[in-house]
DNA sequence: AAATCCGACAACCGCATCGGA
DNA sequence: TTCCGATGCGGTTGTCGGATT
């Protein structure tokens, strides 16, 4: 940031040297907020609305700066400040954003009504950070994602799963495809001992951003007890059942970087996708060039991609000779909507 | 019982961006 | 076009209370 630099009664001085002296000037308080302080901020507010943080913070008598005033405000007396631990849910919803968007708190925490931006770094720096340095590995390294990926967010899925049918909790639902998540238990979570699993479970998973809580497609090959789980696991939570097309996507600007692919509203936990009937667990947003590479390093000849959502959307594209159809090609079609049906005949709140 | 450690979270700081003059 | 104030964002620090030694 620049230094705009000004001439004045001590020669040359900084932006922040001169805001420095004006607040000794002013005796400008720090720390803690009193009751009374939060009290006449909301008050303040309450009579002239939020924003004009620094006339706020002259005209309140708030010997405080208009940063601190907001910073109070938006983090700590705003009256939908949702207080209390994370659900969950929202540890989830938490965990895939950060895999998609770094360390942008603000708009993670867009995605988590009632919750700080604040409040979200924190629980990033204390609980998962916390985790990857016991593991000695970088929180940002694949190794640790893909752990996160292929057991923490199994755990918290299997908690919602549990709340969802509580008093009786449900048995956990049937984990398949890779062998290590045979091992995944309802104990405390042990990440040590999951770590050396998830490398292995890494090198035959893929697309990147799919993490491995397989519900079984068909109800044949599982327990009824199973399937009911694995479908609770999977009930809906607030907006996250909407399927667009890559090319409604892009015209109504929703993807940023104009990249076309699939996205299932939100919340990963509801999309399911599939290849030539084999499940390959929930998705949540496929660019065209991950499906690609997947396809290309799974798949010989054609194959028949589909995903669908609890909410019974649908549908599917081809892949033939290591190509994909393009988004006009996306459709909705009787496959699917069966497919989808069946979902619902498990649970899945059609 | 006292000292120390540690986790959680509130608050601060530096910088970037935006919009109006 | 430039300047500058307001606001927002992400990293870091400070404080407090509970757990542990």
């Amino acid at each position: 940031m620049s230094q705009r630099r000004v001439a004045g009664p001590m020669g040359v001085m900084s932006k922040q040297q001169q805001e420095a002296m004006a607040e000794e000037m002013m005796e400008l308080r720090r720390g803690p907020w009193t009751l009374e302080e939060d009290n006449l901020l909301m008050n303040y507010i309450a009579c002239h609305g939020e924003g004009r943080w620094n006339l706020l913070a002259r005209c309140s008598g708030l010997k405080r700066t208009g940063k601190s005033c907001r910073l109070r405000w938006l983090n700590y007396l705003k009256p939908d400040i949702k207080r209390g631990n994370l659900t969950p849910e929202e540890q989830l919803l938490i965990l895939e954003l950060h895999s998609k968007w770094g360390n942008r708190w603000s708009r993670i925490a867009q995605h988590l009504p009632g919750r700080t931006d604040n409040e979200i770094k924190n629980y990033w720096r204390t609980r998962v950070q916390k985790q990857a340095r016991q593991l000695k590995v970088d929180a940002n390294s694949t190794v640790f994602r893909d752990a996160v990926r292929c057991y923490w967010m199994p755990r918290l899925l299997e908690k919602m799963a549990g709340a969802a049918t509580d008093p009786t909790p449900p048995p956990p639902p049937p984990l398949h495809h890779h062998a290590a998540m045979a091992t995944v238990s309802s104990s405390p979570f042990d990440f040590d001992t999951h770590l050396q699993q998830a490398e292995a479970a890494t090198a035959c998973v893929v697309p990147n951003n799919v993490y491995h809580h397989h519900i079984d497609p068909s109800p044949s090959t599982s327990t009824s007890a199973g399937s009911t789980a694995a479908a609770a696991a999977f009930q809906p939570l607030p907006c996250f059942s909407e399927l667009r097309w890559d090319q409604q996507m892009q015209s109504s600007g929703e993807l940023d970087d104009g990249a076309a692919g699939v996205f299932v509203d939100s919340a990963s936990a509801l999309g399911s996708l599939s290849l030539d009937g084999l499940d390959l667990g929930p998705a949540e947003y496929y660019s065209d060039s991950t499906l690609l590479d997947y396809l290309n390093s799974s798949c010989t000849g054609s194959a028949m991609m589909t995903m669908m959502t609890a909410s019974g959307n649908a549908g599917s594209y081809n892949y033939c000779g290591g190509a994909m159809d393009g988004g006009d090609t996306w459709r909705s079609d009787e496959v699917c909507q069966a497919a989808a049906r069946k979902l619902g005949e498990w649970g899945g709140g059609i």
